[in-house]
DNA sequence: CGAGAGATTGAAACCAGTCAAAAAGGGTGG
DNA sequence: CCACCCTTTTTGACTGGTTTCAATCTCTCG
């Protein structure tokens, strides 16, 4: 007989080869699994932490998918980033104790609560883990780093390829399709992440079709030849 | 009588308000500055690091003035920051235990090399130091939000009047005048970061001396109207 | 003093933005 | 189950800010 609730833990989470116990023996991963406070379940259109908010927590996402957007003191906004399952939200908010962007729940959400000071103590005990969050930090830095590349430099069609195959690539490493996808987001929200307007989207989206690059039915992405794609983002100069 | 050589230490360093130590007791002070394995100069022009080095530790800067750059494959390169001293490069080698930009001399520098592994297992042990080095990555990660923001809804003068003020600011921190700063960088340098064109930053440069707001012979920049540049940056909405 | 890097300025081209209208979905309530 | 409303998406025409290309100018440094 299976029991009626299943532990809430690390240690049977089908995630735990792409999250926060990544690399952790198994005797380090029954000791993480009280880092893991509780879960807290967010609605579509719900917001897990907003800009001003007191930072206690990291969240890793178990299920559904978030946008994580910053806003300047005119009302202007942009999308910094969208998560996926196996990821980490809220380093943004250990510098100054309080957070300084939103996140958002694109689709029904459920993620992971970990108390930051927590992490702290544990990771002062256990080398790996420490490693570990020091390269999830890390590795946010080096993927902004990469989006400011993408827009200081790349043109409209360049960002969207770019994305475009990034998105795949993540969703491949979790089992999804390598040529298949469907948007969690709108065409607006794509927009705001790669520095562009809707209707360039929009247009970027259709002309990627007329030349036969993707099938796009609404949010439903279909890549027919990511050579192409990978073309447009890395121009071969020939001569 | 003073001794002949000064201690190479974070203790007797004029930085440490601003630097690594930041935050520590005096005793903790003391233990830090086994983290701090050596000095090393670079001039004008030199290389800190750069893309694809084997990564082993972080660099503060004690003198002198850097930029960071990613290039893609196809050559393009942006520039992702501009550091002064007290301020720590490298974090972007965490990850992936190599170097994922450049980090270019501005001017003749001098960095204080802290293996990382050092700072590992001494931030195990000092809990301050540990807290400390989380939000040194933190706040990178924070800033460069704050550079998608600008790259990705800001248009030109709101860019530079940004860029202009982000500078002066950190220049004041360190004991700099408030309203004058000599440019380390070129015209081109300034528009990679900030996603232009060297003429556009150049245009944007004379448009603000036109309408007042700034002095600019070549790299000295006296800002005569602070305000009128957050006005650009932030443009109040009345209505 | 001359050479070369860096900066400024002008004119034309172009990419993306803006404004506007229409089409396509998706969800809700009768 | 269908009609209707609202959000999202697409497409067109036009505008405008930035880039591009080119010429000139200014400093710095050997």
């Amino acid at each position: 007989m299976t029991p009626l609730t299943i532990k809430v833990a690390c240690s049977n989470c089908n995630l735990r080869e792409l999250c926060m116990p990544m690399g952790l023996s198994d005797a380090e991963l029954d000791r993480i699994d009280d880092v893991v406070a509780s879960r807290r379940k967010v609605k579509r259109g719900g917001i897990l932490f907003r800009n001003g908010e007191k930072f206690t927590s990291l969240y890793a996402i178990r299920t559904g998918f978030f946008k994580t957007c910053v806003a300047s003191e005119d009302g202007r906004d942009q999308v910094t980033g969208f998560q996926m399952a196996g990821e980490v939200m809220g380093l943004d908010g250990i510098v100054n104790d309080y957070h300084t962007c939103d996140a958002v729940a694109l689709e029904d959400a459920e993620v992971c609560v970990m108390p930051f000071d927590r992490i702290e103590e544990l990771s002062r005990e256990i080398n790996s883990l420490q490693r570990h969050v020091h390269k999830i930090m890390s590795r946010e830095i080096v993927r902004e780093n990469g989006v400011m590349l993408l827009l200081g430099s790349m043109r409209a069609e360049e960002r969207l390829a770019a994305f475009l195959l990034n998105l795949v690539q993540r969703l491949h490493a979790r089992g999804f399709s390598q040529s298949e996808l469907v948007l969690r987001m709108t065409r607006e929200e794509i927009g705001s992440y790669l520095g562009l307007k809707l209707e360039t989207v929009s247009r970027t989206f259709s002309k990627f079709v007329d030349d036969g690059i993707v099938e796009v039915k609404q949010r439903h992405v279909r890549i027919l030849n990511a050579e192409s794609l990978k073309d447009i983002v890395n121009p071969k100069v020939c001569d």
